[in-house]
DNA sequence: CCAAAAGTGTTAGACCTACACCCATGA
DNA sequence: TCATGGGTGTAGGTCTAACACTTTTGG
């Protein structure tokens, strides 16, 4: 059973080519079939996403979501839509808000509960399922047209972002696993949209004792090697768990 | 039309007896008309309302809240309950997150979307309806026995509420439009769980610029009279939005 | 004149901002 | 040896936390 009122959409957030980006898609009725379940009613959804008039439109994308199935959490379902597209599991992932306007999907009620993840581009697999195919990376101000209020909730999720990026480690999960405080710095200036200084940055990360030196350094740069730094992972649960003592803006 | 498988739930906030208390009711079938108009299948309502096992039970209350209906936009729907209980247009509401666990309701599935509101308890009037009769102010640490899973909203909006405090002013509305510092001091000394030194929350709280004296004192009383006060509205839409340069806590 | 709450200032330490130069590397 | 980005320290101002006594009022 399908709860055709309800829907989930998740803003997927990544960080690559120093700038931040949303992977969005081009739905497709085959692309959502790996969503759901026997138990769950696929001709239903289909239905309901052949109703949807943009589909037909080459020019519009749309945050990766669909309708809800009756039997499943509502946070595990988000969690299983990400797994599906990304192939990733266990990554950043948190509600945003609810959009209930009643005009906001035209042709029928639907309220969509919004989630935002924040995954690293390199890692997930993008060659991994069909889906792939139809999922591009945008640049965060440099969106396609969008069906619905899909860019009233990136909007809102950037909006969270920002405010969760002052007080919570989340660098975590968009960066590679060793990365140097450069990249770590470019990462908070282009979430915050403004530059840092980088003295006071990196004053600032170093205080929180979050970073192991990894002891190894860049190699083939043509100016002198950065160091590599790893997160100290038991540092960063509790600073996501009690946010940081000051805020980085 | 009633949309069975999505409602809203309101966590209502006030200050009373220097304690923070929440609202609640003992739902009753009757008192739920007031939230729906000719086009909503009333019936339908009945029929889900009764289907509660915990409506025969005197012991459990339940957050204010109710089944969505097709036609009405969400955060509206929110105040609209806000205002047939409470008489109160205008207030302090949010929105805290939208819970969907899939056995949350047991006999059905049910996910519902909270919502926060702050009121002070003096100005709604209680008199006004049928629903007044059901409804019962109780302190936030001695909640009584809860349906569902409404203990765990009221924890999640107590948490947010803490949250908002220490980045944005919000006493304006929890207070009489007449206030002395102490009061505000017990205010957030309430909402947030802990004592606060009095001359260091005195500075900060001149240092905003938020406050006007009215010059006025209280009267009446057996020590020395205090200084009212009252919002300069401006400057608290102003930090409202901005929110504070310095937190409170 | 007593009880009760209102009201007020200072100091030491932490953190914040602003700012400019030398270092290591590969080409 | 040059171009490129990596890496570092200090000083002045601001915010914070801790702390105790005097004032005003009504009873």
């Amino acid at each position: 059973m399908i709860l055709k009122n309800l829907s989930i959409d998740c803003v997927i957030f990544g960080f690559k080519d120093n700038k931040l980006k949303v992977l969005l898609w081009q739905d497709e009725t085959e692309a959502i079939k790996s969503f759901f379940t026997d138990r769950d009613n696929y001709e239903d959804v289909k239905i309901l996403f052949e109703a949807n008039p943009f589909r037909a439109n080459e020019g519009y994308w749309a945050l990766i979501g669909t309708h809800m199935p009756d039997e499943e959490d509502l946070d595990e379902f988000a969690k299983h839509i990400l797994y599906q597209t990304t192939g990733l599991k266990d990554l950043y992932l948190k509600q945003v808000k609810t959009f209930g306007a009643t005009n906001r999907v035209p042709f029928m009620r639907v309220v969509t509960t919004a989630y935002y993840a924040i995954i690293n581009p390199e890692y997930h697999d993008m060659q991994q399922s069909e889906i792939t195919k139809i999922l591009r990376w945008f640049d965060i101000d440099k969106l396609p047209k969008l069906i619905f209020d899909h860019e009233e909730i990136i909007n809102a999720a950037l909006k969270k972002l920002r405010e969760e990026v002052k007080y919570h480690p989340v660098g975590f999960h968009m960066l590679p696993e060793k990365f140097t405080l450069t990249e770590l710095q470019s990462l908070y200036e282009v979430i915050l949209g403004k530059k840092l200084d980088t003295r006071n940055f990196r004053k600032k990360i170093q205080k929180m004792d979050l970073l192991t030196d990894t002891e190894e350094k860049q190699t083939n740069v043509a100016h002198r090697a950065a160091k590599l730094y790893s997160f100290d992972i038991a540092t960063y649960q509790k600073l996501r768990e009690e946010g940081l003592k000051f805020s980085i803006q």
